[in-house]
DNA sequence: ATTTAATATCGTAATATTGCAATATATAAA
DNA sequence: TTTATATATTGCAATATTACGATATTAAAT
């Protein structure tokens, strides 16, 4: 054994693991960042903001964007890597729903 | 090779990817929506609510646990786990200025 | 056509995660 | 004190993730 057992769950409960996931690295966390702070795409410069292997990079902007974080045009010689507001969208309503209901808890326990 | 570089990124970085990572899993997301459902603490029904056994339960728990999105209290025979906000908090603002950062969007690229 | 630059893919080693059976622990009940 | 019940820990096998060197691909520049 060892694989997460998917079948067990909905595939909305699947689906939303798969996209906390890919947030869940802070490789990944940075690369958002970076996006966000720069407030464009960003077209062949993420490979000198991380202290990691271009190879290595490839493959968690390749991730980011497989789970809707992240989308990527080619231009002319590199490629542009921006947000993708789609998948944020997802994450921002599961956290607004959990949000609600932890403001309406029941106070009586814990 | 194989571990990720944690002393590459900032502690908020390295935060932030551990908590996340901790929800990035449809066990845990099941675990964690059930209790917003029931609205309270739960003592000793968690096992019977997923189809995975119970060492499998208490090890999710336990990680969920330690990145601060639930909290464990023994309440005599049982143990009554619950929301712990504080986690929830962190997500919350980091989503927040993550919206805030997308609504302010450059829009003329991509 | 060749070279240069940027990015992707492949293959692989190191490490981490997932899941469970077996067992331990702890408290309540008898 | 023994038994029953709930949860945790240990040990281990299966699988997934992380990282990178080597190499491929792609488009621009020469």
């Amino acid at each position: 054994m060892g694989a997460t057992k998917t079948n067990f769950y909905t595939d909305q409960q699947n689906d939303l693991a798969i996209l906390i996931k890919a947030l869940g690295h802070p490789a990944r966390i940075a690369i958002i960042e970076y996006l966000l702070k720069v407030n464009s795409c960003i077209c062949g410069d993420i490979v000198n903001e991380l202290a990691l292997a271009q190879p290595t990079i490839s493959q968690h902007l390749k991730e980011l964007k497989n789970a809707g974080l992240i989308k990527g045009n080619v231009e002319g010689n590199s490629i542009c890597y921006c947000i993708d507001e789609n998948g944020f969208e997802k994450l921002k309503f599961f956290f607004g729903q959990v949000a609600i209901h932890i403001e309406n808890k029941n106070t009586n326990c814990c």
